[in-house]
DNA sequence: GATAAAATTGAGAATGAGTCTCAAAATAGT
DNA sequence: ACTATTTTGAGACTCATTCTCAATTTTATC
């Protein structure tokens, strides 16, 4: 949790912004769970312990997040935004599905270097990416 | 073109529905380009010819083409929703270029093959994937 | 520490993609 | 032609996200 914030500051001075107590906030709730999640899952979590937390501070701060590269938007299959911890987590893939919602994360060096093969061949150059199926899980589809 | 129309009017008929004047406009215009779409610029497409076909049919149309197999939604990426073929076209993966919006498609049998193997192990019963890289294309990494 | 300038915030209005409603039009069966 | 059913276009509605703006908080200057 310590070093979330550390480079949450970091990347705040370096745009000259500060570290305030709502950003703060939306920090530790974001990252005290390793849960996806949205705005609004979030913004109630949030609600339990500050009353005084607005949803615009926290749409405002998710792309500060997102660019200090703590979090990143996750696959969208649903009506909402949704996102992820990247800072601490390997690159996955999810297996979602279409019943109960649950995701399965599936970590794949095997994927990750077709994709990265498959990328040169094209010359592009890959931010980051996104791999996902959709279908059924084992309970859903008996 | 044909095909299409055969595929789509057996799954209508298969629901007691009708091929009927808009719902033909409709089919024609998706599959008059091999082009990823959204409804604005399917809507545009189609009002260059026909006035008289309304949005709400084009957005009660689409999940019938998805149901007849013809089409799917593709990886969110962007604001609107969009689709693609797939009646016709192999499955592929898609590098997205977040400047200029390029898409490049890939097909990759490897990539099939690891996706198939990792939802065999978790028991996870596929329907249909996305995967996709975003970053930057060769001309816009300069 | 008072004062002014700049950044941040909360509240709620605005936006916009997608959905829903309903009366009118098209279609199919008699 | 008559009726029942489906489909349609127009526009109202929903709801996640973005925007606006006045009030508050923070920082810099004296
Ligand atoms: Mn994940
Ligand atoms: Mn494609
Ligand atoms: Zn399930
Ligand atoms: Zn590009």
């Amino acid at each position: 949790m310590e070093k979330e914030k550390l480079v949450f500051e970091k990347y705040l001075v370096s745009k000259g912004l500060k570290l305030t107590k709502p950003r703060k906030i939306i920090l530790d709730t974001v990252f005290a769970t390793h849960e996806h999640f949205n705005v609004d899952g979030l913004y109630d979590q949030i609600r339990k312990k500050h009353k005084d937390v607005s949803r615009a501070t926290i749409y405002r701060t998710i792309p500060l997040l997102v660019e200090s590269g703590l979090i990143k938007q996750s696959l969208r299959c649903l009506a909402k935004d949704h996102y992820e911890h990247t800072y601490g987590h390997d690159r996955h893939l999810h297996l979602i599905c279409e019943k109960c919602g649950k995701i399965i994360e599936v970590e794949s060096k095997e994927a990750e270097s077709i994709l990265k093969k498959l990328a040169k061949i094209h010359n592009f150059d890959i931010k980051e990416y996104n791999v996902g199926a959709k279908g059924l899980c084992r309970k859903c589809s008996d």
